[in-house]
DNA sequence: CGAGGTCATAGGCACAACTTATCGCGTGCC
DNA sequence: GGCACGCGATAAGTTGTGCCTATGACCTCG
């Protein structure tokens, strides 16, 4: 099985209660016109029931949020601060929300993408969210494939636009570079590697036995490339299509991982994995390109897309 | 009043759904354990009602995120993107929480910190996420002040640590730096100052009335500190004490505003804001800092706090 | 072939949250 | 100075959602 049955390296702080996204968009909203009863016209709902979803929120919280008066309701100190992490968690839901739409409208979309694992987890639906800001017209349908079925949909025209990470580029086809990404080795805080004083070798790394993603993702196909002189990476100790039972296995111990810097930056922030330094020799970079067929032109909103990923 | 009555830049995306948090942590459990029962079981749920949470979020979604089998629970393709964007919603949530926990124990918490206010929006939820991971007994009490008064806590013993913006470094206590951030100038996408060529001047942008934060705040500090060459900024069009207002008007076309690049980056990405470029003589670069008294040694928990914002 | 795991279904209950209608109260206009 | 308007709070009633326990159907493995 793939799954580990005894994961779940968080112990016991569950007792920590999530906020209500309603709520939190209450309060935001509340910060922008100044008036519960205005912020409640804005999400349709009445204003009772705005003003009974703000008083729960600040039970809920512990904090008084908005000073209320009779001529509208102000943010309290502690209801900017926290008005502003409610923003950060918003933001992240509306791309969530935006992604989701896009997978939703596959078939129907205006504008067909396809994207490689990494790609459409990490960077694609902060561009989605931008391109919805700038034109709340497009429909964009999006599909989820590793970077060697993107091109293939791309060539079928199945897409219109493609987004892959692979290092092998293909000839018959358009390519822009949208960003760039470097491939970390991490493994758990306590192995051995992480006491190390010396940065870890090609050969080292080609002779450990690591957990991988599978075969035809960029990922690997990256590592296979720059650890081709060391007679590539050896058998691999698990091997899977998704990153998430990867990191959860490299933080368990399993063994060292390899993974996009993009996937891993949480888990490295919350030190539940470690970064291990590598030698300059291994080429662990690589860059993130859209592709589309040469022969046909790109409609508006593609180009639109490509536009807003070229800037950042 | 200060707060924008015909404000609200959002036309009517409104029928958009926000999800549930709820469940969007019972497809990341179920990703770890590989069962909803499992899942269930660590969020202190029972199984029906972990099945029929997972029923709920899938339809509305309008996907089907996970393969049920007799053996468990494994996610689909698109429940693996999906997990994915959650997981970055959940960790804003957290970071959220654990400030709305700082908050509120703000008397106390074992660690008593004061931040100004751009340092508490947008890294320290972060740090606490962190260090809350790494020694989960730790209780912080946050309190949130501009620069001027972070320090008075300090020296006053009401902080054992502080966390300040502002370009004075007071010489009675210990400082370290922990980050490095910059003012950027920026205008609603339409502003004249958008087509410019040539990068704005410390002199164009003194004699120009702008949108502020207030005296007293690191971000009007730096900003005068600048621009002392040119006379100080003139008078500005409006004066608040926090950055989403500020936002609001400087997006609506009111006039320019000069904020943290903390705090537009959002804005920056979706093009609410743009940034104008600025000439090299003009120093909005800053420093945050951390300040505690000399004469204490630093608590453990406090050490450890610093060790973490230093790495990052 | 039985035991133990999985998830789904059914029935019943409780509470959370929304609605409409109304009130109290400042502000500002005339 | 008085009156109307807009704000938020309160009240009462209803709906619906989500949970629990109990049970059933199914697959897998020993």
């Amino acid at each position: 099985m793939t799954s580990n049955p005894s994961a779940g390296p968080r112990p016991a702080d569950r007792p920590r209660r999530l906020p209500d996204l309603n709520a939190l968009e209450l309060l935001v909203t509340v910060a922008e016109t100044g008036s519960l009863g205005r912020a409640a016209a804005r999400l349709g709902i009445s204003q009772p029931a705005a003003s009974e979803r703000m008083n729960l929120l600040e039970r809920r919280l512990g904090l008084q949020l908005v000073h209320r008066s009779t001529t509208g309701s102000r943010l309290t100190d502690t209801g900017v601060v926290v008005n502003d992490w409610a923003r950060q968690v918003l933001e992240a839901a509306q791309a969530l929300a935006e992604g989701v739409d896009a997978l939703v409208s596959r078939q129907d979309g205006r504008l067909q993408i396809a994207a490689s694992l990494t790609l459409a987890e990490h960077l694609l639906p902060g561009w989605l969210v931008t391109l919805r800001t700038l034109s709340p017209g497009v429909h964009v349908g999006l599909q989820v494939a590793n970077s060697q079925q993107v091109i293939e949909a791309v060539r079928r025209q199945d897409a219109d636009l493609g987004f892959i990470e692979s290092p092998a580029t293909p000839r018959d086809l358009r390519t822009a570079v949208v960003a760039h990404d470097r491939l970390v080795v991490v493994t758990a805080p306590g192995h051995p590697w992480t006491r190390r004083k010396q940065p870890l070798t090609g050969a080292e790394l080609a002779s450990t036995p690591l957990v991988l993603r599978e075969a035809g993702s960029g990922t690997r196909d990256t590592l296979q490339r720059a650890l081709r002189a060391w007679n590539g990476p050896c058998e691999p100790v698990l091997e899977l299509g998704s990153t998430t039972p990867l990191r959860a296995a490299a933080a368990g111990g399993a063994a060292p991982a390899v993974l996009s810097q993009l996937a891993v930056a949480d888990d490295l922030a919350a030190r539940r994995l470690v970064e291990i330094p590598t030698t300059d020799d291994l080429a662990l970079q690589r860059t993130l390109r859209a592709v589309w067929r040469k022969d046909t032109e790109l409609t508006d909103p593609a180009q639109h897309l490509l536009r807003i990923t070229r800037r950042s």
